[in-house]
DNA sequence: ATTCTCACG
DNA sequence: ACGTACGTGAGAATA
């Protein structure tokens, strides 16, 4: 151990190449990082991102910044085509690089160039000192020149996919990548050339042979000494020639650990930034998200600032009296942890009139006074997560009412991402900066708390209450805006609180089934465990996906058909193509199928059974998804398996919760489909919906050119059923060709066969992608909006995504619309007749009933009657249904 | 915390 | 030529 307690660490930064990868990462930011002034500012704000990320990281005590001073330097004296026909750095860029300067003197970090040298040479230059000082060094560049520097003291650090991630290039790094050392990979490079600073290298040499050779020589020196013993081959050939070259390269690639550096190790002492300099920068950029942080860090250190003091009352059971009348509210309901079915309550603010109250004391929500108007529908009420809300009152026998206004819900809607659970942050994304997140307050995961301090927890409690009244109007204005105040009032709103009811329902499950499910599968993965090590001659892990990889390809031998970046892909899509080869493959794939529903589904839905009333409560999340899906977690009661049978033994674990009920299900046919045929309005998919034609069947006819349906094969209706779903998510070919296992070109004729029978759909296609790209969004029948900025990328995949998306989008998201329609009118059905069933699970297009039995006859007739007619659609919407003594029977 | 794998519509 | 199907959540291993 050092004697010296705070040992340095140097930071050096790549200033030009760090730049110029922040401007690249932001470009889609080009138009909206602008100041008054018209000055593109995304580089420096991606720039001060990199920046905070690793001051955090590496909390340096000296930090310097290079920069390269000009074109000319040393090495272009030495090769005078080096770095040359480089495009020009753009002038959106350069114009920043002024401003990244001036942004680091008043952050406290030293910038510095050297006149004849490239970055590069001044940081190995002062990296080389810092080791030999005994500190240690992270540098950090946007390419991998730098990464011959890596020591056992040195670490380089290179961007990647934006400039917030860091790959860490530590000599074990270095050989893992390259296999090489980071001195030979100088010499690696020297053989390569390096197209981006344009010398040549040896002809036909890149990164594998380079790699192979160097490993083998170590230097490129060595290797030219023994070139002539090896044997005659066309490498050879181009080794000797291109020897001049590789000796340049090895120049040119080798960076100056001894340039004329002037500046000091203790020139670089960092102690933090200027904050009034940077107060000004900041607001001089047009940065908000700095500046809150700044007056975050601001409160910090001096305390008597604090976020925005509100006015509030605390309230206690003498003083309720002072609660005012009105016909309006602002309720928030405060519980530590995300899910409301279990956490604890931490207190509640409302505000009625001009007063806010605040309490921690929940309890006193049961008071006569506050419960009469939490339950009042004529006291509308504005709220951040309704149904969290609505379940959490009703955990403390209150029925809430008169819930109109949702800042969650609406937010979600306007934009589906501004969708955090957390308020405070949320509201940032409004530029609201006076309410914490939660997360700042609380802190985060087993370390959450509430704080003790009234002060600040009552504080916090009434920012809620003044963040919802703030941002109320503009989101209603955005709404109407949009023209989504029906689908808000109409369709979201009531959707909340029939799943607050469909998740205090809960569907009952049978803990005995499950138990004896659990040992069947233990005793059957036994048996296929020993199997396993028998048949690979070795025990291991056979969940690890890495140990498992190690039996298959390099014990065993078996082919690579894919790999992932960690390692060999094991999936069952490249097992299955070893079957044949191994025996233990089709064990390992049995194993793997059974362990998984014994993991997460047996154990795992006994883990969540509630012991009060034997049932499952799950949460649906209802501003999760990107097209207006639901989604279900703790547990996810919406990937229930059902394509295996030992799966779907799962099912009978689910049963009503009255003797000799039933467990109803009635689930949408084709939704997709029909939504398709309806957006696109082709007359050919509509008249095969319209006769009730079997829309697969139907579609094989036509493709293939058949006389009538009764010709097609199950194959041909295999294959047009991939087509239609193929269609839904915005086909390729290639994708179609790898889910059929057929040949790319016939994917591609089926494709075209298709659109050519079904005219309307292509159109649509093409519309869907046309629309998108002028309004920038893509739209549900409902008004369900999907913002889609990559359709303008230019990275085609990245653009060939956002236009699959702008397909599948509507169609998914109109479907997810009807459903929710669809059980707002059934519940307010089941109301009007006063029913006992329970509407208890929803899985996209199929909702699930929990039903007594003497109900079930109604039941049978409305159910189905109410989904087919949520909404009037060009094409009829079908429903089947079945039922049962459990799920599994209810099919 | 991230990666892989696999369950569902 | 690019390298993909659309939308989710959870468990186990590994880092």
């Amino acid at each position: 151990m050092s004697k010296n307690m705070t040992k340095d660490k140097l930071l050096l930064i790549d200033g030009n190449s760090v730049a110029f990868r922040a401007f690249f990462a932001m470009y889609q930011q080009l138009d909206k990082f602008k100041n008054a002034e018209g000055l593109h500012t995304n580089a420096i704000y991606a720039f001060k991102n990199m920046l905070d990320v690793v001051l955090k990281q590496e909390a340096p005590t000296k930090v310097l910044v290079a920069f390269d001073a000009g074109k000319v330097t040393f090495r272009t004296g030495m090769y005078k085509e080096y770095k040359g026909g480089r495009d020009k750095t753009p002038v959106e860029l350069s114009e920043q690089l002024p401003y990244i300067r001036e942004m680091l003197k008043d952050l406290g970090i030293k910038s510095y160039e050297l006149v004849n040298y490239e970055a590069d040479d001044i940081i190995g230059t002062l990296a080389k000192r810092g080791a030999e000082a005994g500190m240690e060094v992270a540098v950090v560049s946007g390419d991998k020149d730098l990464t011959q520097l890596a020591s056992d003291h040195v670490t380089v650090y290179v961007t990647k996919s934006g400039v917030t991630k860091l790959e860490a290039f530590t000599p074990e790094h270095m050989k893992e990548v390259n296999g090489v050392t980071p001195t030979e990979f100088i010499d690696m490079k020297a053989l390569m050339g390096d197209p981006s600073d344009n010398y040549p290298g040896v002809a036909k040499v890149g990164p594998k042979i380079a790699s192979k050779l160097i490993q083998q020589y170590h230097s490129v020196e060595n290797l030219y000494e023994h070139v002539g013993e090896m044997k005659k081959s066309k490498l050879k050939e181009n080794l000797i020639a291109g020897k001049d070259n590789a000796l340049l390269g090895k120049k040119l690639a080798t960076i100056n650990c001894d340039s004329p550096v002037e500046v000091t190790l203790d020139d670089l002492t960092y102690s933090g930034p200027n904050v009034d300099d940077l107060r000004r920068f900041y607001e001089k950029m047009n940065f908000r998200r700095f500046l809150a942080d700044l007056a975050k860090a601001g409160e910090l250190t001096e305390e008597t600032t604090e976020v925005k003091k509100q006015e509030y009352t605390v309230l206690t059971a003498n003083n309720l009296g002072e609660i005012p009348d009105s016909d309006h509210a602002v309720f928030y309901l405060a519980m530590l942890g995300d899910n409301y079915h279990q956490a604890p309550f931490a207190g509640f603010a409302l505000a009625m009139g001009d007063k806010t109250f605040v309490s921690r004391d929940v309890a006193l929500l049961k008071e006569e006074k506050l419960k009469t108007l939490l339950e009042d529908k004529k006291v509308e009420k504005d709220v951040f997560d309704l149904k969290r809300v609505t379940y959490g009152l009703s955990r403390l026998d209150i029925q809430a009412a008169g819930m109109t206004f949702d800042l969650l819900l609406a937010s979600y809607l306007v934009d589906n991402e501004k969708n955090s659970n957390d308020l405070g942050e949320l509201v940032k994304g409004y530029d609201y900066f006076d309410l914490k997140s939660d997360l700042e307050v609380y802190g985060k995961g087993k370390s959450a708390k509430i704080p003790e301090a009234d002060e600040v927890f009552f504080n916090h409690l009434a920012g809620k209450i003044a963040a919802i009244k703030a941002l109320k109007a503009p989101l209603l204005a955005k709404l109407k805006d949009h023209e989504q105040d029906d689908l808000f009032d109409t369709i979201e709103m009531p959707t909340a609180k029939v799943l607050a009811k469909m998740e205090l329902n809960g569907i009952k499950a049978e803990p005995a089934k499950l138990k004896e499910l659990e040992d069947d599968f233990g005793e059957r993965l036994k048996a296929l465990e020993e199997k396993i090590y028998q048949e690979a001659g070795e025990k291991f892990n056979i969940n690890s996906p890495k140990q498992l990889g190690v039996i298959l390809f390099e014990k065993l031998g078996l082919p690579v058909i894919k790999k992932t970046k960690t390692g060999y892909s094991t999936s069952v899509e490249v097992l299955d193509q070893l079957k044949e080869k191994s025996p233990v493959v089709s064990d390992i794939l049995e194993y793997r199928q059974i362990a998984k529903i014994q993991s997460t589904y047996v154990k795992g839905l006994l883990d969540v059974i509630d012991p009060e009333d034997g049932k499952i409560h799950t949460r649906y999340l209802q501003t999760l998804t990107a097209t207006g899906r639901l989604s279900s977690v703790d547990p996810n009661l919406q990937n229930i398996p059902t394509r295996t049978e030992e799966g779907k033994q799962i099912r009978k674990a689910f049963v009503p919760s009255t003797p000799d009920g039933y467990i109803y299900s009635c689930d949408y046919s084709q939704v997709e489909l029909r939504v398709l045929a309806h957006v696109s309005g082709d007359a050919n998919m509509q008249e095969a919906f319209k006769t009730g034609y079997d829309i697969h069947a139907h579609t094989a006819m036509r493709i293939f050119h058949l006389n009538s349906i009764d010709e097609v094969t199950p194959l041909e209706r295999r294959r047009a059923k991939a087509v239609n779903f193929g269609i839904v998510y915005g086909i390729s070919d290639y994708g179609l060709s790898k889910n059929l296992g057929i040949s790319r070109k016939q994917a591609k004729e089926f494709i075209a066969e298709y659109f050519d029978q079904y005219p309307g759909i292509k159109a649509y296609m093409d519309q869907a992608v046309k629309d998108a790209r002028e309004k920038g969004y893509a739209e549900t029948i409902m008004h369900r909006r999907r913002y889609l900025p990559d359709i303008h990328a230019k990275n085609f995949n990245v653009r060939s995504f956002a236009e699959r998306t702008a397909i599948n989008s509507p169609i998914q998201g109109s479907a997810a619309d009807i459903m929710k329609i669809a059980m707002i009118n059934m519940q307010k059905k089941l109301d009007e007749l006063g029913l006992k069933t329970k509407m208890v699970v929803q899985v996209h297009d199929e909702l699930i009933f929990d039903v007594p039995k003497d109900e079930l006859e109604t039941v049978k007739k409305i159910v189905p009657e109410v989904m087919q007619s949520a909404v009037q659609l060009d094409v009829p919407l079908i429903a089947d249904s079945g039922y049962g003594h459990d799920w599994y029977d209810a099919k």
